[in-house]
DNA sequence: CGCGATACGTAGCAAGTGCTACACTTCGTA
DNA sequence: TACGAAGTGTAGCACTTGCTACGTATCGCG
């Protein structure tokens, strides 16, 4: 079972994982490359955490939880018509930092189909995510729209991305 | 470069392997498994394809154009109105062997968005052969409107197999 | 002081990766 | 029939993967 020491360490790696994550993807990212994002080597970093699985779960809840911050920013959350919506989500690939985000979020896509964990939850949770940020900013009448105005940001993006 | 040599077999050998990256996807797709899969040794299948990558790009070439053709098998060439076009492509996630095509896609797609090849060029020219697919079922006045449907079936999609 | 928990380095293992060296047979053709 | 190309088996290399064994330094606390 997972220690309940050195939390604050825990976090900063935790941290620095997600960083490494969002900047390299998942190729490249072995124990020792991470240990190396996190500045220390790759036996501490299976000192704080029991197993790799672990630690990439963390860090991709942790990414979850800032992406759903940086979701709140792009838009004030307030009436929208979903045209706006869908343009101001499409616009977030014109920021170098969200763009990486979403390249990494395709990637964890990808890795869901296969229903392979921590990707599956990981997947729904951010698409949850998502769905709940588009809800808040339509009118009440329009709420049962979501998933298709989610399914078009999905896929504009994905156009978006690979045409590049 | 390339030998000419036995070209029945190649084709054999890519057939088998296409096979296998449907029903398995790119994990446990070592060139082991892959030998295995297209009944020979590892050591054979670096004498008729000089590097895994050239293997795989084949495979996915043909896979491709496989499903192109299952593309236009699903729905006849006529003017169609864009919604019946969608809910088309959308029925095909009812289909186990189609199901697994988009699985694979979606994985492609992960690849794709860091730029690793051949994923990237493979990426581009399915969706390419989507597009084409809906335009050839557009009345000439709305073929515009391609691009926007393609985005619509592609996260709708996403969010079927996502949310199974 | 002494002792146990926390923290860390060095080295390495077992399995898997793409790929190769070398020896051998089988075969079509001249 | 001889000879070179095509085809194949056995073994292994160099490297990366996640993970571990073992030893030691440091620290708070009784």
């Amino acid at each position: 079972m997972t220690q309940e020491v050195g939390k604050a360490k825990r976090e900063q790696i935790v941290q620095s994982v997600a960083n490494h994550l969002v900047r390299e993807g998942f190729t490249n990212s072995g124990i020792r490359a991470l240990a190396v994002s996190a500045g220390l080597s790759d036996r501490m970093l299976m000192y704080y955490f029991e197993t790799k699985e672990e630690l990439i779960a963390e860090a991709l809840a942790l990414l979850t939880q800032n992406m759903a911050a940086a979701l709140d920013q792009l838009l004030p959350e307030r009436q929208t018509p979903a045209a706006e919506i869908v343009s101001t989500a499409l616009a977030s690939t014109q920021n170098p930092q969200l763009q990486a985000s979403l390249r990494l979020w395709f990637e964890i896509v990808g890795l869901a189909v296969r229903g392979t964990e921590p990707y599956g939850q990981t997947a729904k949770q951010i698409l949850q995510d998502w769905e709940d940020w588009i809800k808040r900013r339509l009118r009440s009448d329009q709420r049962h729209r979501a998933p298709e105005i989610l399914a078009q940001v999905e896929g504009q993006l994905l156009l978006q991305l690979l045409r590049a």
